[in-house]
RNA sequence: GGAGAGGUGGCCGAGUGGCCGAAGGCAGCUGCCUGCUAAGCAGUUGUAGGGGUAACACUCUACCGAGGGUUCGAAUCCCUCCCUCUCCGCCA
């Protein structure tokens, strides 16, 4: 959510930056609302004190046995007006605020502008696309072939956009997710946690899918319940209506998850293997930070999630996206893109995000400076990583001439020592 | 699922219609005092919104789990909901 007092003083230029993401909103309908809102709160509080006061006289009269019946009746009359007037108010401040949950966040000055993915900017590429000497496969047949991934089984569990591991499949996700969860807690200094899958749907208001993303969630049938669609959700929100202390900060959290998305308007797109599920496993970074330094933090932050694939020596590169191309909540994002031999081309495994004070904002997190009154904090994650990507990347990228796949070095301790994939015969 | 208890400021805890934004204590901050150990004295310390200011100051309004109601006036009375705790049942 922006800041309506920033609106109010810059509106011209916030209406520009939301162009520059493609976005129609139309702030003049928040300006007059927003007046319209004022004036009336100004006329309620006016009559508020004209009540207060009087209702001390009425009291002192009554002790004195004075008679107050008159100023009663008066009061009487001023009370409805008030509560009238309160119930107009409320009624702008909703619809003021329906409109204000439904705008984007403005893009940082940083961000590249452009319409759509296509005028994304790569900012950085990590190791050299291996050549092979054969065809490389994709990772579906990789994974039929070696009897680790059941498309078909899945499906009928489950329907279309589902999976199922198996053997060293699922033992290589389990691997990756530990591996993932080490890296980030011992070396990058995050908390780990395992929060619930399940959210209150003000939690998802929180971070920004709902109220305009409803159709991408799976709603639980009789709540007002979510299954996540993100550890983000449950993360940011941990502290939700919270003013953290300023030595606490930054405060940074990793967690695994699984992630459940509708993929609403998706059909056609990525139909088999991992790529696009309906569930999918993935370690999520989040850091809460002052607003001085959250463009270093998201830097800090794009870095640890990419040292994943640097220990497991496969390409990538990072890419910033242009402000046609960010998501609801984001002032500035960069994805990270994994090599993916089989596609032969790069696919997106995470994105890193700093969200200035927009989730702050809606979800009522702050932070109190040294000697100073409380401020919202700055919010950021990224997917660290998404490991059914990952999944696919190591098996694209590590297939061997005779259908085997060579666990990446890194992972080996976690995998129980497992060095190679074979075919079964 | 059944029975009972309770939700007040950073924490503890008073407060059953006006003098309560809320006693008292703790913690915190400021000043003073004292060369002796987490001592003593005085003062101070919530959040949000509106008005106001260059910015302060200042000022008004709201907030005692949430939402309604009664009343000139509600932390205090009434209704609904939520949450927490205890006991029983069930369960991983």
């Amino acid at each position: 959510m922006l800041d309506t007092k920033m609106l109010r003083e810059n509106i011209a230029q916030a209406q520009w930056r939301l162009r520059t993401r493609g976005d129609a909103a139309d702030l003049s309908a928040f300006k007059e609302l927003d007046e319209k809102r004022r004036e009336l709160l100004k006329e309620a509080e006016t009559l508020k004190e004209k009540r207060n006061s009087a209702s001390v006289e009425i009291g002192r009269m009554k002790k004195d046995g004075t008679d107050a019946s008159v100023e009663m009746a008066e009061m009487q009359k001023v009370s409805a007006r008030i509560k009238a007037l309160d119930e107009l108010c409320a009624d702008r401040e909703r619809e003021l605020n329906a409109l204000l949950l439904m705008i984007p966040n403005l893009p940082h000055t940083t961000v590249p502008v452009g319409k759509d993915a296509n005028d994304n900017v790569t900012v950085r590429q990590w190791g050299t696309p291996a050549q092979f000497k054969f065809a490389p496969l994709e990772h579906t047949d990789i994974g039929e072939s070696l009897g680790i991934i059941d498309a078909g089984r899945a499906g009928k569990l489950s329907g279309a956009r589902f999976t199922l591991l198996k053997g060293a499949g699922a033992l290589l996700e389990r691997a990756l997710i530990s591996f993932m969860l080490d890296l980030h807690t011992k070396r990058h200094g995050y908390t780990e946690v395992l929060p619930p899958f399940i959210v209150k749907g003000e939690m998802l208001v929180g971070t920004g899918q709902l109220p305009k993303f409803e159709a991408d969630l799976f709603k639980i049938d009789g709540w007002d319940s979510y299954l996540i669609p993100t550890a983000e959700v449950p993360l940011t929100n941990i502290h939700r209506d919270e003013i953290l202390e300023d030595e606490a900060l930054p405060v940074c959290y990793a967690a695994y998850t699984p992630c459940f998305r509708k993929e609403a308007g998706s059909y056609g797109k990525d139909v088999k293997g991992l790529i696009r599920q309906h569930q999918f496993d993935k370690v999520e970074l989040v850091r809460f930070t002052r607003p001085e330094s959250s463009y270093e933090e998201l830097e800090l932050l794009t870095g640890n999630a990419e040292e994943v694939l640097r220990q497991l020596n496969i390409p990538y590169r990072v890419v910033a996206l242009c402000t046609g191309d960010l998501g609801f909540s984001a002032a500035k994002t960069y994805d990270i893109e994994v090599w993916l031999p089989g596609q032969g081309r790069y696919r997106e495994i995470s994105s890193c995000s700093n969200f200035e004070d927009f989730q702050a904002r809606r979800a009522g997190i702050r932070y109190r400076p040294k000697g100073g009154k409380p401020r919202f904090i700055h919010t950021l994650n990224g997917s660290g990583l998404a490991v059914g990507r990952t999944l696919v990347a190591v098996l694209e990228n590590f297939q061997q001439e005779d259908g085997s796949v060579v666990i990446p070095e890194a992972l080996r301790p976690y995998a129980g020592g497992l060095e190679k994939i074979d075919k079964k015969r």
